[in-house]
DNA sequence: ATGAAAGCGCTAACAG
DNA sequence: CTGTTAGCGCTTTCAT
């Protein structure tokens, strides 16, 4: 019966204003702040039981809802965490986030999500987060030597890294097994029989790029290759247009790798799009390894030999993290490193150990 | 004096609080509320040139910030937008959130995005971004006949559905023309000959699922074909896994159809999972139609026809809209609806007309 | 166990 | 043009 008003009268009388604390108190017959006291978990105790029972009850009656905005400029915790996505399109994203958001949720934080467009500086986004009042920050976006570090250090509220890191290592952060992730690839490629193997790096501003690059690069000294037969080509961007330029380099050179691990799996599809361009097959002629496991890369043509991340892990990580940050306990570890997992599909394939590669 | 107990007890000593109007004009001579106007864009005017430049000045040195939270208690608008979504992990979603986030924070909003897991009740969302103090709300995720949407009418801000309707139309909304999308796909197997066509419809309690399977069957009749050569097997949910399911079953009729039309990609991909079980080729036995173009599915094998839809315009327009509302504009169109377009890959193959599928 | 009073940071009348 | 005043809805001492 209580809407037949408000849905009577005009299309939007719907301005409704929200009945506040002082309504349910006036319905009552008490005091606003014992109506604060019933209605908060934690002062809940500080009030008779039968009055705190018709408070609620009352509360229900009327529909009320706490105003987050002016419980949070009073107590200047806003529950809100901003998060910095790099590119909300790119699919590995979204596990993480949901990592994020669900450890988040369950303990009362909304989570805002801002894109990092080419556009708005990081800077400012977290400058724009932060008059939000957001009680802290989680950033994906941040690459190895960022002023945005030093900013967050200075003025911000308790920031944690997710699946990058910062060349100081200066913020707390969870990530991937970079490295690791590079020798499980390489030493599937190896025990493969492939001695020429050839990476493509992402680009070396950001953590992943340059540490999956550092990785490839000591697994392969490890296994004994030679340099010139392991060489290096940087994709500026992760995307599957960067990783066939770059592919595309590393077919021209003199010995044609009979192997390529990929940065990840966008710049590996980008591979698949260069072999087919330069009308070699793949596993035939090149093998593949890409990185990251996103969604469906068991379904492209062939199936992409990859090196699985714990995504969503990774995003609870960081929200453990920062909730630990946020309730005062600095004690756990700073660096969460996550385990990588390789995941051996139908894009690489054994090489006979002295057959050489066509030269040309 | 006041605070000083405050910053200094705790660990965190970061809590530096940050300057407020009074601390900048404190530092101008002026009073507060001068700051407040040479700071607004739209009061600035009201104040002395030489002035407001001096506390924009002072605002600058001391890093002043609004607190969006304070002015959101006193003007009652928050500049927050609610978003819900249905998983923000389904590849096809993210567009859509990008051409919301975008037409929305270039107008000063910002979005806090809420996944509905199958936990938290979509109403009890809705009520915590109201408790929020959103100024508006955009839903992906409404079925149907959805309580909510009562709900929303009574006691929310305004409300914009996006992907989806409910089945009145009462809430104005973005969504693409499913109905269109399958007579496309309908009409190209038809062209290519194909007499006997499935289709695999999406959960029925959802506009798309409903939409898509009445767009189908519209379509067929049009075409002339017969009830019993286009049989329909629903999905519970739009996934691969439910997909295969319904694939398997329709497969497992009495005349197997020469072509399937799924309801989405993700269903599609399912479709090739059954056929790969049940030792059937794509195209070669059965010609396959998706629906939404969802990244990558140009790159599976074989490449899936389907049906683009205009996912980040459709999120343009109903942030679009969203806005007409809360400036008070509720002229436009109610229900924008987006026309989608045929993609023709390699998972559809022209069938001899004469040629009868083989019994069983 | 409850009421009174103050104030978080900001804006919007209303005076001058 | 600028200062004064009041108060958004809530929490939190401090008194009873």
């Amino acid at each position: 019966m209580k809407r037949t008003l408000s849905s009577a009268l005009g299309p939007r009388t719907a301005a409704a204003t929200r009945p506040t604390i002082k309504d349910v108190a006036a319905r009552c017959g008490v005091h606003p702040s014992t109506v604060s006291r019933a209605l908060s978990p934690a002062m809940k105790h500080l009030v008779a039981a039968d009055v705190a029972e018709r408070i609620q009850a009352a509360a229900n009656a009327l529909g009320y809802r706490l105003n987050m905005a002016a419980k949070g400029l009073r107590t200047g915790r806003s529950g809100l965490i901003g998060v910095l996505a790099p590119d909300i399109a790119d699919p590995g994203f979204p596990p993480v986030l949901s990592g994020i958001a669900d450890q988040l949720n369950a303990q009362g934080y909304a989570t805002i999500v801002v894109d990092v467009g080419r556009d708005g500086s990081e800077q400012d986004l977290v400058d724009r987060l932060i008059a939000r009042g957001v009680d802290g920050l989680v950033l994906a976006t941040v690459t190895l030597r960022d002023d945005v570090v030093q900013h967050c250090l200075d003025a911000a509220p308790p920031v944690v890294l997710v699946n990058r890191v910062d060349a100081a290592g200066l913020l707390p952060s969870a990530a991937s097994d970079d490295a690791a992730g590079m020798r499980l690839a390489v030493e599937h490629l190896v025990a493969l029989g492939h001695q020429r193997i050839g990476h493509i790096a992402g680009p070396q501003h950001i953590s992943t790029g340059a540490r999956r690059r550092g990785g490839f690069e000591a697994s392969v000294r490890v296994a004994g290759l030679a340099a010139r037969h392991t060489p290096v080509e940087v994709a500026e961007t992760y995307t599957r247009a960067a990783g066939r330029e770059a592919a595309l380099r590393l077919l021209a050179r003199r010995t044609r790798p009979t192997a390529i691990v990929a940065a990840n799996d966008l710049l590996a599809l980008g591979v698949y799009d260069a072999l087919a361009a330069a009308g070699l097959a793949c596993p035939g002629d090149v093998s593949v390894v890409g990185h990251n496991d996103m969604p469906f890369v068991d379904m492209v043509s062939p199936p992409l030999t990859t090196v699985r991340i714990a995504q969503r892990d990774m995003g609870e990580a960081a929200a453990r993290l920062l909730l630990d940050r946020l309730a005062g306990r600095e004690t756990t570890t700073d660096h969460i490193v996550l385990a990588p997992e390789l995941v051996i599909r139908g894009s690489t394939i054994a090489r006979g150990p002295d057959r050489s590669a066509p030269p040309r």
